[in-house]
RNA sequence: CGCGGGGUGGAGCAGCUAGGUAGCUCGUUGGGCUCAUAACCCAAAGGUCGCAGGUUCAAAUCCUGCCCCCGCAACCA
């Protein structure tokens, strides 16, 4: 049986689920489900990239372990896969792959190795170790060359020319991928072949590698970075993203691992499908294939980069922006396959499409309810009514020709045959090139054809004439074989409606398994009891959606507005009693680097006792009779077993946090209250 | 000269690689029909294909120049 393995990218676990994650999923499902039909054994593999520096911070600002930070996004991820049906249990990805799986570090160590072990195509070492001195954009989380920055009058620290931020100074041991190595046999591999598509990517992928290429730093000090693989036969660092990462695809399939083994990494990798934004590109052609080239292993059939979703002005989505399209909102108000059809339909695929929720009520009203929809409650109706709900023989004999001709309807269903077998073929031609929105059309015109006929032969005067009995069979019959043509097509792009469509047909069986290659013109069967016709997609009330949805912004536009601006009312401010007061004594406290013990009069019977951790910056003589600002009801605490009753305001300056004390201009009264 | 995408009837797009009557969806207007999810069918209105040059018998399509719009903090497909 030939195989199919087809990937989305592992999303990174640092942000939580968005459309774009869905989009992906979802196309890659939708090919995944064509190709089994189409009688390919078929592998389909998501999940999340959880290992770096940026999945660090993330963990530390959640006041999380890096593992709760990825197990957390993981788990959302998979949360919003399960909602749309996108999970193995509804048919959709094999494996939910993630990085830190035990079987994938230790995979990811023997593809490292793997590369090392070989020379480059130019006879050098693969992999090397050297220092890296050079300037870094948190950012881009890129090292920037001389053409990638800008030093600004008077600065000296250079600018990214993307993020117009200061760079970072990176000094640190590392190892390198010789990259530069890779140049000539990646344009031969590229260039010219359908290895990266869509074509405009490819060239400017080309472009990118004939610019020419630099060695690659694949590792980082675990001092700096200690979230992810370690290096094998070298503690002391860890693999940074790249190797890591892109290896999973490999791992997953059982490269370097026994876990995996028998999914089979032989068999699958020969025919591999990786389905990525175009934002990404770059890493899974220029980078991926040449550490696949570098461990001696395939290149992958096809990487495809799609476009990116902007909203309905042609604006990048954005929390700023507040146009953000949220799975929770899809979820709540759409149907599943309603959303599929115009993800597949309204994006021409590999090029920026839009989307807002009005563009999806109104596509999913024509196309569906309107359309496919509507011609299937018709047809399936017009069977219950004038034929009890048996599907007829379409046959028209020679004495029934001429009647047939006055309705409008051909004797024969040949020109029918035609258009279906011509659609079908042209469909599987598309979808095998992944222009869904145009196999798609395809669909709608045969969609299109069928309105046509019904109306024009009108089978509620046929059915008033005793001549035109064969002549309203053939029309049923017509409409219905190719309603059933049309589930086997569409089964791909939306399961569980073209499922629902064939039951009400009366049909038994799975589409999953149906090849629409072998649609034949006259399988559905003559005399076949229909189900029982209910509405497949419901006409969307835009009005009533679109109040919901704004007004559940609206509460959430609020909520953010509250916590983002950080503003606290004045009822918060005078809980703070800010006093004036004047330090009588002060001396160092034994064993502590920084605190300082003073004794400081708030105009109270008796001192307060307060500890300050100021000590490598002033002197207890500089604090002596100094009069400053002093938090009294702040809870006492203990310090070097000390009580200390209060806080001494500062500024806190540099990195090192310097303070310099804050105090009063003119002279003040002991205990006076700042307000 | 930062990078990239784009300018085609009211809206969204296809067509551009291999020049030859400007197409699709939605919307609008009028008509038809009633099996159906106020659906379906027919017809009409509506376009200087961003601007200016060039090549050509012929340019939305090829060449040159120009103008305009969008994305490029973070998240991120």
């Amino acid at each position: 049986m030939n195989t199919f393995y087809i990937t989305t990218p592992i999303y990174y676990a640092n942000s939580l689920p968005h459309l774009g994650h869905l989009y992906t999923t979802t196309v890659s499902d939708v090919v995944n489900r064509y190709k089994k039909q189409r009688g390919f054994e078929t592998y389909f593999l998501t999940g999340t990239d959880e290992h770096g520096i940026n999945i660090q911070r993330e963990a530390e600002k959640n006041k999380r372990t890096p593992q709760e930070q990825v197990d957390f996004v993981a788990g959302e991820l998979r949360k919003m896969f399960a909602d749309f049906g996108l999970n193995t249990e509804n048919g959709g990805y094999d494996i939910f792959m993630r990085t830190t799986n035990e079987f994938h570090k230790s995979a990811a160590q023997k593809f490292w190795v793997q590369m090392a072990e070989n020379e480059t195509p130019k006879g050098n070492s693969t992999i090397y170790k050297d220092f890296y001195k050079a300037w870094f954009c948190p950012a881009c989380a890129e090292f920037k060359t001389e053409m990638e920055y800008e030093i600004l009058d008077g600065e000296e620290i250079p600018r990214c020319l993307i993020h117009e931020k200061p760079l970072d100074r990176v000094e640190e041991e590392s190892y390198f991928f010789r990259l530069s190595d890779y140049d000539e046999i990646l344009l031969e591999k590229i260039e010219n072949t359908d290895l990266v598509r869509p074509e405009s990517r490819r060239n400017e992928i080309v472009s990118f590698i004939k610019s020419g290429l630099q060695d690659l730093s694949i590792s980082r000090e675990k001092k700096n970075v200690s979230w992810g693989v370690p290096v094998p036969g070298d503690d002391s660092h860890v693999m940074y993203v790249w190797v890591d990462a892109l290896s999973n695809y490999i791992t997953a399939i059982g490269y370097g691992n026994e876990e995996r083994e028998h999914i089979g990494f032989e068999k699958f990798w020969q025919n591999a499908h990786h389905f990525v934004g175009k934002d990404i590109l770059r890493f899974h052609t220029v980078y991926w294939f040449s550490f696949l080239l570098a461990a001696g292993i395939k290149l992958p059939k096809c990487v495809y980069a799609h476009g990116m979703w902007v909203d309905g002005d042609g604006r990048k989505m954005g929390k700023t922006l507040g146009n953000v399209i949220e799975p929770s909102i899809l979820q709540e108000h759409f149907q599943t396959d309603a959303l599929r059809y115009f993800l597949l339909n309204e994006m021409t695929f590999g090029k920026d499409g839009k989307f807002s929720y009005e563009n999806l009520i109104e596509g999913a009203n024509a196309g569906l309810a309107k359309g496919l929809g509507n011609l299937s409650s018709r047809t399936l109706s017009m069977i219950s009514k004038y034929r009890d709900g048996k599907v007829p023989d379409g046959t028209i004999h020679d004495e029934n020709f001429i009647h047939a001709k006055r309705a409008n309807v051909l004797p024969d269903e040949q020109d029918l045959v035609s258009t279906l077998e011509l659609a079908r073929d042209e469909f599987i031609r598309n979808f095998d090139e992944f222009n869904f929105s145009i196999a798609i059309e395809k669909v709608w015109d045969v969609i299109s054809k069928i309105d046509k006929m019904i109306t024009e032969s009108a089978p509620w005067n046929l059915i008033k004439d005793e001549n035109q009995q064969e002549t309203l069979n053939a029309v049923l019959y017509r409409s219905t074989e190719t309603l059933r043509w049309i589930c086997v097509l569409l089964y791909p792009v939306m399961p569980d409606s073209m499922q629902n469509i064939y039951s009400q047909i009366g049909l038994e069986g799975d589409l999953s398994e149906m090849n629409p290659a072998d649609l034949k013109y006259g399988d559905l069967p003559v005399g076949l009891e229909i189900g029982k016709a209910k509405p497949v997609f419901p006409r969307l009330d835009k009005n009533k959606i679109m109040k919901a949805i704004e007004a559940k912004k609206e509460e959430e536009r609020q909520a953010n507005e509250a916590a983002e601006n950080n503003y606290i009312g004045i009822e918060d401010f005078i809980k703070v009693e800010l006093k004036v007061g004047e330090v009588l004594e002060c001396e160092p406290v034994p064993k502590s680097d920084k605190l300082l013990k003073c004794k400081v009069d708030l105009g109270e019977e008796n001192p307060r006792q307060i500890l300050a951790g100021m000590a490598q910056h002033y002197s207890p003589e500089e604090m002596k009779g100094k009069k400053i600002v002093v938090v009294a009801n702040l809870k006492p605490r203990k310090m070097m077993g000390m009580e200390s009753q209060g806080m001494i305001c500062a500024a806190s300056i540099g990195n090192d946090d310097k303070p310099v004390l804050a105090t009063v201009m003119e002279d003040t009264p002991n205990g006076a209250r700042l307000r």
